[in-house]
RNA sequence: GGAUCCGUAGCGAAAUUGGUUAUCGCGCCUCCCUGUCACGGAGGAGACUGCCGGUUCGAGCCCGGUCGGGUCCGCCA
């Protein structure tokens, strides 16, 4: 819109006639006297229509929350007594001169402002939910993760590449992928980036990709759903995987330094704090992460495969009040729970150099280094019982030469729903699929039929 | 898939050991209001208490089933 002036800038403006425009975000009316807050993407101000002016007070009277409106105004300091130091231009207005209503809106499910609703009402409605302040300043904070993430990197000299999300197969094992059909194939969503990240390697020897990946895992819990962002790297030329948790390292600080300059509005606005990155954070084997849960608790999962969640939470509670960070390393998985490629540590048979990073709770990295030797990732496909001939596109990479590499992927919902305190990862998504909904409830239809 | 909790106007909640017309706040509608900023005041509409069945003189409340949701677990590179 041409000569627009948006709200930030009112303040520059003040005794002169603007044009601004926005949605109606509250009104107060007092009768021959309405203030109306006009809400743009870069804040909110208040608006006087007074009924002295009375073609303009014909116009906006019929306003109502969330209607878009396009006014010619006067920008004006507000008297001493009308201050409100509370808000954001509480110390000026704007008086409207002239309006234009571009867009009206249907009734309101709810205010806005005041609502505690239940998170099935929240997502029912994102399209209007997502329009709160809490709702911005979480999207707001996972914009700038994803942003420094990319910052960080090219940095480090890495390239960002696009990874497809149509595959062929789906036998890496794990985690169950969607199916769909392909002009008469059977194709499949990936479950990551992890191949093609790995091909890149060979090619630009630093890359990254932030993209959606799938999972068709049916749980139901606060932590899981079943299309995300994954935040991926992959380097080559690493002595192990140490490095990568190093790399990983440096890249949280970075986060945590951006978001500590760009958002501590929306952190104060969600009561939410961000956490303190030592330059080195702490690192536990998992045999050694599971002897200390015995010593500590009693309870032996010591011959255990992995950590149950109620492990992940208490290492969590152990390391920030002993070791003093909310993150913990945990490395050393046994090759049973890692993917084919993952590379067995020579002195510490059976386990790998892998590593996952938990953080309040929960696990928002899994990284590690991988097998690069040709050979020996035949070797590692067959002792999974997979099928070499359906890797054999990937595996051209490695008959073709690769150096030492090793990579990492950050769940980026995981992250932000942590970062923003969110009870459930849905909170920290734009729009969540689960196992009941794809926008709407999935349910919905049959709910009808069987009513 | 298992365990557990829950389902009452558009939204959020209340309803004594089962008792008569199901209550409150916000929102909505009508009217009043020139300094509010979650404005205020007066009045009004809106619910077959998720659905089906049972026990009872009587069910929002008890029982069974069913549908839906939350949480935890399982599962999950």
């Amino acid at each position: 819109m041409k000569n627009r002036i948006l709200i930030k800038d009112l303040k520059n403006y003040i005794s002169k006639e603007v044009i601004v425009a926005g949605a109606v975000d509250l009104r107060r009316d007092h009768g021959k006297l309405i203030f109306i807050d006009l809400r743009d993407h870069t804040g909110i101000v208040q608006m006087v229509v007074n009924k002295k002016n009375e073609a303009v007070y014909n116009l906006l009277d019929p306003a109502k929350p969330e209607w878009n409106l396009k006014i010619k105004a006067l920008v004006k300091s507000r008297s001493e007594q009308t201050i409100n130091p509370n808000i954001l231009n509480g110390d000026l207005e704007i008086e409207a001169l002239d309006a234009e209503i571009l867009g009206q809106a249907s009734e309101l499910p709810f205010e806005k402002q005041t609502a505690e609703i239940s998170l099935e009402t929240y997502l029912d409605y994102l399209p209007f939910t997502l329009r709160t302040e809490k709702a911005k300043a979480i999207f707001r904070i996972q914009a700038q993760i994803a942003k420094s993430f990319r910052e960080f990197l090219n940095q480090e000299g890495f390239l960002e590449i696009q990874a497809p999300k149509i595959i062929g197969e789906d036998a890496e094992g794990g985690a169950n992928s969607f199916s769909l059909e392909y002009f008469g194939h059977l194709a499949h969503l990936a479950q990551s980036p992890q191949f093609y990240k790995q091909i890149m390697v060979g090619v630009f020897e630093r890359v990254f990709a932030i993209g959606n990946v799938y999972r068709a895992e049916p749980h139901s819990t606060t932590r899981h759903i079943n299309e995300y962002t994954s935040l991926d790297l992959e380097i080559g030329f690493i002595e192990d995987h140490l490095e990568l948790m190093e790399l990983e390292t440096k890249l949280l600080i970075k986060i945590m330094k951006d978001l500590q300059e760009n958002n501590t509005s929306d952190f104060a606005l969600l009561n939410a704090s961000l956490p303190i990155v030592s330059e080195k954070i702490p690192f536990l084997k998992l045999r050694e992460a599971q002897e200390l849960i015995k010593k500590e608790t009693g309870e032996d999962c010591t011959n255990e495969p992995d950590l149950e969640p109620a492990h992940e939470r208490w290492l969590c509670e152990y390391a920030k009040k002993n070791l003093d960070s909310e993150f913990i390393f945990i490395t050393h998985y046994p090759l049973s729970k890692r993917p084919m490629y993952t590379y067995e540590d020579e002195n510490d048979p059976g386990m790998t150099k892998s590593f996952d990073l938990l953080f309040r709770g929960i696990e928002i990295t899994t990284g590690g280094q991988r097998v690069h030797d040709y050979d020996k990732l035949i070797t590692a496909i067959k002792n999974k019982n997979l099928d070499p001939e359906k890797f054999s596109y990937y595996l051209q990479a490695f008959k073709y030469g690769m150096p030492p590499h090793g990579g990492l992927a950050i769940g980026l919902e995981r992250i932000t729903a942590k970062l923003v305190n969110a009870e459930n990862i849905r909170e920290a998504t734009l729009f969540p699929r689960d196992l009941h909904r794809i926008d709407n409830l999935l349910s919905k239809e049959k709910k009808e039929n069987n009513k």
